[in-house]
DNA sequence: GTCTATAACGAGATAGAC
DNA sequence: GTCTATCTCGTTATAGAC
């Protein structure tokens, strides 16, 4: 990737703006960062940005919309590979560990602390994309437990909310510690002790 | 409770600051109120709360200082009762979702999410809240294995780091669909898979 | 301990030249 | 499409009277 910078010189404006902002975002907060911001990182002027963006819920909307996008692109490429279902869930684990690489919350996870700052079409695509990953998750649930690989309590929708819930929630608090490992740690224990899929390792010490 | 309105006027001011000021943060994160909304909801001068509290860091960390005091005399109150360990993680859920009554998210998960703009004494007292609460954890786990009553999966340090971890995110994520109920749910599913202490239900469909 | 007044700064946003 | 310049407002914080 010949002259390649940190900012993706190679891209369109909108697009390295929108780059910048979604690293200032998921490390930062919607009110964590301004244009300002962004205008230094890129080497360009507040104007500028307001010309691709005319306020900052535009900017914020558009950020939350691309990132969605690309996630559920993502949840579609795991829906296609041909492994198992605890295979699709650990991968499913996996999206949320590269996001916490650098620091980085999930998106919707940061806005949804925020939630109630958030202006209203911010807010409708967050819920939108708690409820895609759970519809996605029950399904992988599912034919998991038709198919005789996976077993959990409950219903599949309950198991699917448990996991995204604790996704968002192991990363909100490794990512203070600075620790990808420790939501490695958790995320697989979570797995393990909800579907199986693993030789029932006898609890220890009864 | 003659004479007191919805701001305690019968505490100090600077407990009836950190009260409002709490709600505030609970709701809208640290960078989402400001001095101004303190002193509007109080009906005193901004320069009023400066003389309390002369920077918003120092606001800040009596509020998380004060918060996790609150919850630990909570923790220990739990300990104290003669119930039994699956009833102390019932307990443990239930001061959860009795936060998030009236939208509020737990203050330090809150604080997780904005970790990064944090002064330090703020976040050193953020991680030391999941601390506590994972060593709490760990001994009522520990005492329910050698028991007899708790079976888990792995060690109880990761178990009880499950626990924390869960708990904040389907916080944060209940919280933004307003709905109580569906923290309550995914909490208990998640304490019911993985200590079970109840007749152990056959998974169904395999 | 609380007030008025204001300083000092940063935020989001716009006008108009180039 | 980007710039300079500017505007308005909100935020944190301080000085000094009462």
């Amino acid at each position: 990737m010949p002259g390649r910078t940190a900012q993706n010189e190679g891209a369109t404006t909108a697009t390295r703006i929108l780059d910048v902002a979604e690293g200032l975002l998921q490390t930062r907060g919607y009110n964590g960062f301004s244009y300002a911001d962004i205008a230094s990182e890129l080497d360009v002027t507040k104007a500028a940005l307001h010309y691709h963006f005319p306020t900052k819920a535009d900017l914020g909307e558009a950020l939350v919309t691309r990132y969605a996008e690309r996630f559920m692109k993502a949840l579609a490429a795991i829906e296609a590979g041909d492994d198992d279902p605890r295979a699709k869930l650990d991968a499913y684990a996996d999206l949320y560990a590269q996001v916490l690489q650098g620091r980085r919350m999930c998106m919707c996870g940061m806005l949804a602390a925020e939630y109630q700052t958030l202006p209203e079409p911010m807010r409708a695509r967050v819920l939108a994309f708690f409820d895609e990953n759970v519809v996605w998750l029950e399904r992988v649930l599912e034919r998991g437990r038709v198919g005789g690989v996976l077993a959990f309590r409950g219903s599949a929708a309950e198991a699917a909310m448990l996991i995204v819930d604790a996704m968002e929630g192991t990363m909100l608090v490794s990512r203070s510690y600075a620790d990808p490992a420790r939501f490695r740690s958790v995320a697989g224990g979570l797995l393990d002790g909800l579907v199986g899929g693993r030789p029932d390792a006898a609890p220890t010490g009864s």
